[in-house]
DNA sequence: ACTACTGCATTAGATGACTAATGCACTAAG
DNA sequence: CTTAGTGCATTAGTCATCTAATGCAGTAGT
């Protein structure tokens, strides 16, 4: 897993991806341990705790479950729920905090509702665009 | 002026569109003196700096100018601005810029354009909601 | 010059998000 | 029972954002 501590996206997030992705993809199966959070925190560089907060996101989500003394695992729900949502809650976080952003700047400015709309259509419009000529 | 002391939206921004808002209406006209800082700052029981901050808000997009000394003005562009295009051309430059980040972040982790819209509605409720308690 | 107003700069306090340090409680193998 | 592993709770440190306290610097009327 490819961590970087210097992105915008906090740590925690980034690790609940990692974690995401890897269950959609079938590394970790139903009722499999995951990997323990000191083993994990030890092989990123990071605090256990900050590992323990991406495991609770995706407890949260119904993910996986924890089973204390024993370790985490991915939740009968997990794969498929992964592959559903999938990178859906890592940007769900990201991507929220963006727009909703975007949408604060908007309201503070005193735009309508139906042009903060009318701008996100323009900025999807925008984006399409230019993701053709990569 | 209404200002929500309780919202989420900082205050300094509830000012900056409250005075924008005024000035598009034809409140204060070009090269005519706004509120002075202690004034409009006591009117709303907040600390000048807060209100000066929001009038750099404004100052930095165009819609006024200062003069140390002598007070603050509705620039050339000021009224006009406001009205029509103020909330659409530098505010919408900074709304964009955040929509654009948040669809560049979500497409990267593989979202449809479906997810995205539906992420941004999501947003959209979450900030109207917030706006309200309080 | 004095005074009373301006905007502005500097600094500090309050709050929330993120991460880390540390220790507790539980489980299972020996 | 001891031990080495587990998850989890508590606390603290760091950082950014927002707001306030205070003082400086410019302008104009008297």
């Amino acid at each position: 897993m490819k961590i970087n501590p210097r992105s915008h996206i906090p740590i925690y997030l980034q690790i609940a991806e990692g974690i995401r992705e890897a269950v959609a993809a079938g590394v970790y199966l139903i009722d499999e341990p995951l990997p323990s959070l000191r083993a994990l925190a030890l092989e990123i560089q990071v605090n256990p705790n900050t590992v323990q907060r991406a495991y609770d996101e995706l407890a949260r989500e119904g993910l996986i479950y924890s089973k204390r003394g024993r370790g985490l695992f991915v939740a009968e729900q997990g794969e498929e729920s992964a592959q559903s949502v999938a990178q859906q809650t890592i940007a769900e976080q990201a991507v929220q905090n963006a727009f909703q952003e975007g949408i604060r700047a908007g309201r503070a400015a005193g735009m309508t509702l139906k042009q903060l709309r009318s701008l996100f259509s323009a900025s999807l419009d925008e984006s399409t665009k230019q993701e053709t000529k990569a």
